[in-house]
DNA sequence: AAGACGGGGGT
DNA sequence: ACCCCAGTCTT
Protein backbone atom coordinates (compact mmCIF):
# COMPACT_ATOMS: atom_id res chain seq x y z
CA UNK A 1 0.00 0.00 0.00
CA UNK A 2 1.76 3.48 -0.94
CA UNK A 3 1.57 6.61 1.49
CA UNK A 4 -1.46 7.84 -0.56
CA UNK A 5 -3.74 5.34 -0.34
CA UNK A 6 -2.75 4.22 3.15
CA UNK A 7 -3.11 8.18 4.24
CA UNK A 8 -6.80 7.94 2.29
CA UNK A 9 -7.50 4.66 4.40
CA UNK A 10 -6.74 6.62 7.78
CA UNK A 11 -9.33 9.05 6.66
CA UNK A 12 -11.86 6.72 5.67
CA UNK A 13 -11.84 5.20 9.13
CA UNK A 14 -11.13 8.31 11.27
CA UNK A 15 -14.60 9.43 9.22
CA UNK A 16 -16.45 5.87 10.14
CA UNK A 17 -14.81 6.31 13.49
CA UNK A 18 -16.64 9.45 14.25
CA UNK A 19 -19.57 8.89 12.50
CA UNK A 20 -19.95 5.75 14.05
CA UNK A 21 -19.26 6.34 17.77
CA UNK A 22 -21.45 9.89 17.45
CA UNK A 23 -24.70 7.72 16.67
CA UNK A 24 -23.99 4.92 18.36
CA UNK A 25 -23.92 8.03 21.42
CA UNK A 26 -27.30 9.35 20.66
CA UNK A 27 -29.43 6.08 19.70
CA UNK A 28 -27.61 3.58 22.27
CA UNK A 29 -25.36 5.40 25.24
CA UNK A 30 -27.71 5.51 28.51
CA UNK A 31 -24.73 5.89 30.56
CA UNK A 32 -26.04 8.33 33.62
CA UNK A 33 -23.46 10.20 35.90
CA UNK A 34 -24.18 13.55 38.32
CA UNK A 35 -21.80 15.03 36.31
CA UNK A 36 -22.58 14.19 32.77
CA UNK A 37 -23.74 17.35 30.60
CA UNK A 38 -22.79 19.83 33.48
CA UNK A 39 -20.98 22.84 33.22
CA UNK A 40 -20.12 24.25 36.74
CA UNK A 41 -16.03 23.62 36.14
CA UNK A 42 -15.95 23.14 39.70
CA UNK A 43 -17.84 20.42 39.83
CA UNK A 44 -16.29 18.76 36.65
CA UNK A 45 -13.01 19.52 38.23
CA UNK A 46 -14.09 17.70 41.51
CA UNK A 47 -15.49 14.52 39.85
CA UNK A 48 -12.06 14.57 37.47
CA UNK A 49 -9.48 14.28 40.54
CA UNK A 50 -12.10 11.87 41.73
CA UNK A 51 -12.39 9.71 39.17
CA UNK A 52 -8.52 9.03 38.25
CA UNK A 53 -7.26 6.22 38.47
CA UNK A 54 -10.49 5.17 40.59
CA UNK A 55 -14.22 3.12 39.27
CA UNK A 56 -17.22 5.58 38.57
CA UNK A 57 -19.29 3.46 40.75
CA UNK A 58 -16.58 3.81 43.78
CA UNK A 59 -16.11 7.67 42.83
CA UNK A 60 -20.10 8.73 42.78
CA UNK A 61 -20.87 8.23 46.24
CA UNK A 62 -17.53 10.28 46.77
CA UNK A 63 -18.27 13.10 44.38
CA UNK A 64 -22.16 13.38 45.84
CA UNK A 65 -20.83 13.60 49.36
CA UNK A 66 -18.48 16.49 48.12
CA UNK A 67 -20.84 19.07 46.28
CA UNK A 68 -23.01 18.50 48.77
CA UNK A 69 -21.03 19.64 51.91
CA UNK A 70 -18.21 21.85 49.62
CA UNK A 71 -21.25 23.41 47.24
CA UNK A 72 -18.86 26.56 46.21
CA UNK A 73 -15.23 25.90 45.82
CA UNK A 74 -14.57 28.74 48.58
CA UNK A 75 -15.97 26.22 51.10
CA UNK A 76 -13.40 23.31 50.55
CA UNK A 77 -10.67 25.95 50.78
CA UNK A 78 -11.60 27.18 53.46
CA UNK A 79 -12.53 23.62 55.38
CA UNK A 80 -9.62 22.08 57.58
CA UNK A 81 -7.10 19.14 56.29
CA UNK A 82 -8.09 16.73 58.86
CA UNK A 83 -11.70 17.05 57.89
CA UNK A 84 -11.35 16.83 53.82
CA UNK A 85 -8.93 13.83 54.43
CA UNK A 86 -11.69 12.14 56.61
CA UNK A 87 -14.03 12.97 53.84
CA UNK A 88 -11.24 11.43 51.32
CA UNK A 89 -10.74 8.55 53.66
CA UNK A 90 -11.19 4.94 51.65
CA UNK A 91 -10.60 6.43 48.41
CA UNK A 92 -7.04 5.75 47.92
CA UNK A 93 -4.35 7.89 46.01
CA UNK A 94 -4.19 10.44 49.13
CA UNK A 95 -2.00 12.84 47.31
CA UNK A 96 -4.79 13.55 45.05
CA UNK A 97 -6.68 14.79 48.13
CA UNK A 98 -3.65 17.05 49.07
CA UNK A 99 -3.56 18.41 45.47
CA UNK A 100 -6.96 19.11 45.62
CA UNK A 101 -7.11 21.51 48.28
CA UNK A 102 -4.28 23.38 47.23
CA UNK A 103 -5.55 23.89 43.89
CA UNK A 104 -9.11 25.13 45.74
CA UNK A 105 -6.98 27.25 47.76
CA UNK A 106 -5.29 28.35 44.48
CA UNK A 107 -8.03 29.65 43.06
CA UNK A 108 -9.89 31.08 45.89
CA UNK A 109 -7.18 33.02 46.47
CA UNK A 110 -5.40 33.69 43.19
CA UNK A 111 -8.22 34.06 40.92
CA UNK A 112 -11.12 35.51 42.99
CA UNK A 113 -12.63 31.86 43.68
CA UNK A 114 -13.34 31.97 39.13
CA UNK A 115 -12.47 28.51 38.08
CA UNK A 116 -9.69 29.61 35.28
CA UNK A 117 -11.19 28.65 31.71
CA UNK A 118 -7.96 28.33 29.63
CA UNK A 119 -6.45 25.22 29.04
CA UNK A 120 -2.84 26.20 30.03
CA UNK A 121 -3.64 27.51 33.34
CA UNK A 122 -6.12 24.61 34.08
CA UNK A 123 -3.06 22.29 33.76
CA UNK A 124 -1.01 24.34 35.47
CA UNK A 125 -3.03 23.58 39.28
CA UNK A 126 -1.56 20.98 41.39
CA UNK A 127 -3.10 17.35 40.28
CA UNK A 128 -4.51 18.58 37.00
CA UNK A 129 -2.70 16.71 34.36
CA UNK A 130 -2.91 16.37 30.48
CA UNK A 131 -6.38 14.10 30.84
CA UNK A 132 -8.09 15.91 33.45
CA UNK A 133 -7.01 19.35 31.75
CA UNK A 134 -9.03 18.47 28.67
CA UNK A 135 -11.49 17.00 30.38
CA UNK A 136 -12.29 20.46 31.92
CA UNK A 137 -11.65 22.24 29.16
CA UNK A 138 -13.59 20.66 26.77
CA UNK A 139 -16.43 19.85 29.65
CA UNK A 140 -16.88 22.86 31.29
CA UNK A 141 -15.90 25.66 28.50
CA UNK A 142 -16.73 23.85 25.13
CA UNK A 143 -12.33 24.27 24.55
CA UNK A 144 -11.08 21.31 21.67
CA UNK A 145 -8.80 19.12 23.23
CA UNK A 146 -9.19 15.30 23.68
CA UNK A 147 -9.12 13.62 26.50
CA UNK A 148 -7.01 10.37 26.78
CA UNK A 149 -7.73 8.08 29.39
CA UNK A 150 -7.59 3.97 29.55
CA UNK A 151 -10.79 4.49 28.07
CA UNK A 152 -9.38 6.20 25.22
CA UNK A 153 -6.59 4.33 24.70
CA UNK A 154 -8.32 0.64 24.52
CA UNK A 155 -10.59 1.97 21.79
CA UNK A 156 -8.05 3.68 19.41
CA UNK A 157 -5.61 0.61 20.30
CA UNK A 158 -7.93 -1.33 18.88
CA UNK A 159 -10.11 0.30 16.29
CA UNK A 160 -6.71 1.57 14.30
CA UNK A 161 -4.61 -0.99 15.51
CA UNK A 162 -2.40 0.67 17.62
CA UNK A 163 0.64 -1.72 18.24
CA UNK A 164 2.27 -0.24 20.61
CA UNK A 165 1.76 0.80 24.73
CA UNK A 166 1.83 4.44 26.10
CA UNK A 167 3.89 4.08 29.05
CA UNK A 168 6.55 5.71 26.61
CA UNK A 169 6.01 9.46 26.02
CA UNK A 170 6.28 9.37 22.30
CA UNK A 171 4.10 6.37 22.29
CA UNK A 172 1.38 8.55 24.51
CA UNK A 173 1.86 11.20 22.37
CA UNK A 174 0.76 9.32 19.47
CA UNK A 175 -2.23 8.43 21.03
CA UNK A 176 -3.02 11.84 21.38
CA UNK A 177 -2.42 13.35 18.31
CA UNK A 178 -5.34 10.68 17.19
CA UNK A 179 -7.54 11.68 19.73
CA UNK A 180 -7.23 14.86 19.03
CA UNK A 181 -7.59 13.97 15.25
CA UNK A 182 -10.75 12.35 16.04
CA UNK A 183 -12.20 14.93 17.85
CA UNK A 184 -15.37 16.86 16.59
CA UNK A 185 -14.14 20.15 17.23
CA UNK A 186 -17.39 21.64 17.30
CA UNK A 187 -18.65 19.15 20.28
CA UNK A 188 -15.89 18.56 21.70
CA UNK A 189 -17.62 17.53 25.20
CA UNK A 190 -20.09 15.45 23.83
CA UNK A 191 -17.43 13.15 21.91
CA UNK A 192 -15.35 13.68 24.45
CA UNK A 193 -17.66 11.73 26.86
CA UNK A 194 -19.37 9.82 24.00
CA UNK A 195 -15.40 7.98 23.59
CA UNK A 196 -15.25 7.57 27.19
CA UNK A 197 -18.33 5.84 27.75
CA UNK A 198 -18.03 3.77 24.46
CA UNK A 199 -15.09 2.27 26.23
CA UNK A 200 -16.47 2.01 29.58
CA UNK A 201 -19.73 0.17 28.74
CA UNK A 202 -19.19 -1.68 25.33
CA UNK A 203 -15.29 -1.67 24.24
CA UNK A 204 -14.72 -2.84 28.01
CA UNK A 205 -11.50 -4.63 29.17
CA UNK A 206 -12.33 -8.13 29.28
CA UNK A 207 -14.87 -9.71 26.97
CA UNK A 208 -16.40 -6.29 24.75
CA UNK A 209 -19.07 -6.19 23.19
CA UNK A 210 -17.80 -7.16 19.32
CA UNK A 211 -20.85 -8.85 18.28
CA UNK A 212 -23.13 -6.02 18.80
CA UNK A 213 -20.28 -3.11 18.16
CA UNK A 214 -21.22 -0.64 15.77
CA UNK A 215 -17.57 -0.31 14.83
CA UNK A 216 -16.77 -4.04 14.67
CA UNK A 217 -16.83 -3.54 10.42
CA UNK A 218 -13.98 -1.77 10.60
CA UNK A 219 -11.88 -2.99 13.66
CA UNK A 220 -8.85 -3.99 13.24
CA UNK A 221 -8.43 -5.80 16.37
CA UNK A 222 -11.42 -7.71 14.99
CA UNK A 223 -10.43 -8.66 12.07
CA UNK A 224 -6.95 -9.35 13.43
CA UNK A 225 -7.77 -11.12 16.31
CA UNK A 226 -6.01 -9.35 19.10
CA UNK A 227 -8.82 -8.31 20.80
CA UNK A 228 -7.33 -10.03 24.16
CA UNK A 229 -4.00 -8.46 23.29
CA UNK A 230 -4.42 -4.84 22.84
CA UNK A 231 -3.77 -2.41 24.05
CA UNK A 232 -0.20 -3.61 24.93
CA UNK A 233 -0.25 -3.99 28.74
CA UNK A 234 2.88 -2.55 30.49
CA UNK A 235 5.13 -5.02 32.50
CA UNK A 236 3.71 -5.67 35.79
CA UNK A 237 5.43 -4.37 38.32
CA UNK A 238 7.22 -6.21 41.71
CA UNK A 239 4.81 -6.50 44.80
CA UNK A 240 6.89 -5.88 47.68
CA UNK A 241 5.49 -7.59 50.98
CA UNK A 242 6.16 -5.11 54.45
CA UNK A 243 4.79 -6.42 57.62
CA UNK A 244 3.18 -3.96 59.88
CA UNK A 245 2.88 -4.42 63.53
CA UNK A 246 0.73 -1.86 64.96
CA UNK A 247 0.19 -1.66 68.92
CA UNK A 248 -3.15 -0.04 70.30
CA UNK A 249 -1.93 1.66 73.67
CA UNK A 250 -4.80 1.78 76.19
CA UNK A 251 -4.18 4.88 78.22
CA UNK A 252 -6.92 6.36 80.71
CA UNK A 253 -7.87 9.14 78.01
CA UNK A 254 -7.96 7.13 75.32
CA UNK A 255 -5.27 5.40 72.79
CA UNK A 256 -2.63 6.67 70.88
CA UNK A 257 -2.59 7.54 67.30
CA UNK A 258 -0.15 9.31 65.01
CA UNK A 259 -0.06 10.92 61.34
CA UNK A 260 1.81 9.17 59.00
CA UNK A 261 4.39 11.88 57.30
CA UNK A 262 7.34 10.31 55.45
CA UNK A 263 6.83 10.06 51.86
CA UNK A 264 5.65 6.96 51.86
CA UNK A 265 2.26 5.05 51.25
CA UNK A 266 -0.66 6.70 53.22
CA UNK A 267 0.72 9.79 53.64
CA UNK A 268 -1.34 12.28 55.71
CA UNK A 269 -3.30 9.11 57.15
CA UNK A 270 -3.74 8.24 60.96
CA UNK A 271 -2.32 5.17 62.26
CA UNK A 272 -1.40 3.28 65.74
CA UNK A 273 1.93 2.97 67.33
CA UNK A 274 3.76 1.12 64.53
CA UNK A 275 6.83 -0.90 64.22
CA UNK A 276 7.51 -2.35 60.61
CA UNK A 277 9.98 -5.47 60.62
CA UNK A 278 9.15 -9.00 59.75
CA UNK A 279 9.57 -10.83 63.03
CA UNK A 280 7.28 -10.30 65.82
CA UNK A 281 8.73 -7.22 67.93
CA UNK A 282 10.32 -8.92 71.12
CA UNK A 283 9.16 -5.76 73.64
CA UNK A 284 6.05 -6.46 73.09
CA UNK A 285 5.80 -10.34 74.44
CA UNK A 286 3.19 -8.99 77.10
CA UNK A 287 1.00 -7.29 74.73
CA UNK A 288 -2.48 -9.26 73.62
CA UNK A 289 -2.18 -10.21 69.66
CA UNK A 290 -6.41 -9.01 68.26
CA UNK A 291 -5.88 -9.74 65.02
CA UNK A 292 -3.79 -9.95 61.33
CA UNK A 293 -4.79 -9.18 58.16
CA UNK A 294 -3.63 -8.68 54.73
CA UNK A 295 -4.32 -6.11 52.61
CA UNK A 296 -3.35 -5.72 48.95
CA UNK A 297 -2.34 -2.53 46.92
CA UNK A 298 -1.10 -2.32 43.64
CA UNK A 299 2.65 -2.13 44.55
CA UNK A 300 2.63 -3.95 48.10
CA UNK A 301 1.11 -6.49 49.93
CA UNK A 302 1.07 -4.69 53.87
CA UNK A 303 0.98 -7.62 56.07
CA UNK A 304 -0.48 -6.06 59.66
CA UNK A 305 -1.48 -7.63 63.11
CA UNK A 306 -2.69 -5.99 65.55
CA UNK A 307 -1.61 -6.07 69.43
CA UNK A 308 -2.89 -4.20 72.47
CA UNK A 309 -1.14 -3.50 75.93
CA UNK A 310 -2.17 -1.18 78.53
CA UNK A 311 0.09 2.08 78.49
CA UNK A 312 1.46 1.14 82.47
CA UNK A 313 2.59 -1.76 81.00
CA UNK A 314 4.97 -0.92 78.09
CA UNK A 315 8.44 1.96 78.59
CA UNK A 316 7.56 3.84 74.93
CA UNK A 317 8.44 7.42 73.70
CA UNK A 318 5.13 8.69 72.81
CA UNK A 319 5.59 12.04 73.06
CA UNK A 320 5.12 12.19 68.99
CA UNK A 321 1.50 10.75 69.77
CA UNK A 322 -1.90 11.94 69.95
CA UNK A 323 -3.82 10.39 72.52
CA UNK A 324 -7.01 10.47 71.43
CA UNK A 325 -10.38 9.19 73.08
CA UNK A 326 -11.44 6.32 71.47
CA UNK A 327 -14.94 8.18 70.70
CA UNK A 328 -12.91 10.82 69.14
CA UNK A 329 -11.74 8.22 66.50
CA UNK A 330 -14.20 8.47 63.97
CA UNK A 331 -13.38 11.89 63.40
CA UNK A 332 -9.62 10.82 61.97
CA UNK A 333 -8.54 9.69 58.30
CA UNK A 334 -7.41 5.86 58.52
CA UNK A 335 -5.80 3.96 56.04
CA UNK A 336 -9.23 1.66 54.90
CA UNK A 337 -6.88 -1.62 56.94
CA UNK A 338 -7.17 0.29 59.89
CA UNK A 339 -10.59 1.06 59.51
CA UNK A 340 -11.54 -2.25 58.88
CA UNK A 341 -9.52 -3.34 62.13
CA UNK A 342 -11.10 -0.73 64.52
CA UNK A 343 -14.73 -1.61 63.17
CA UNK A 344 -14.21 -5.54 63.80
CA UNK A 345 -13.42 -4.37 67.21
CA UNK A 346 -16.37 -1.96 67.67
CA UNK A 347 -13.89 1.01 68.12
CA UNK A 348 -16.09 2.83 65.46
C1' DA B 1 11.97 6.48 31.47
C1' DA B 2 10.63 4.23 35.53
C1' DG B 3 8.39 4.05 40.13
C1' DA B 4 5.30 5.40 43.62
C1' DC B 5 0.88 5.94 44.88
C1' DG B 6 -5.06 2.81 47.27
C1' DG B 7 -8.76 0.53 47.05
C1' DG B 8 -12.18 -2.15 44.91
C1' DG B 9 -14.70 -5.10 41.66
C1' DG B 10 -14.88 -8.30 37.78
C1' DT B 11 -13.49 -12.73 35.76
C1' DA C 1 -4.52 -14.63 40.46
C1' DC C 2 -4.72 -11.14 37.37
C1' DC C 3 -6.67 -7.06 35.27
C1' DC C 4 -7.34 -2.25 35.48
C1' DC C 5 -9.93 1.67 36.64
C1' DA C 6 -12.14 9.35 33.63
C1' DG C 7 -3.72 9.61 35.97
C1' DT C 8 -0.27 12.56 38.18
C1' DC C 9 3.93 13.48 40.38
C1' DT C 10 8.60 12.48 41.63
C1' DT C 11 13.06 10.74 40.90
Amino acid sequence: MNKRTEGNTQYVNNQFFTKELTAWNKRSNKRKMPWKGIDNPYFIWLSEIILQQTRVEQGTAYYNKFITKYPFIEDLAAADDEVVFKDWEGLGYYNRCRNMLATARRIADEFGGVFPNDYDTILSLKGVGPYTAAAIASFAFGLPYAVVDGNVIRVLSRFFGIEVGFEKAKDKKHYEAKAQDLLDKKKPAAFNQAIMDFGAKLCMPQNPLCNTCPLSKKCYALKNDRIAELPLKKKKLAIKNRYFHYLIIHAKKGIYIKKREEKDIWQGLYEFYLQEQKATPKLWSSAKKLDSEIQLLSHQKIHSTFYEIRANDIELDMSSYHLVNVKDLKNYAFPRSLVSFLERFDYI
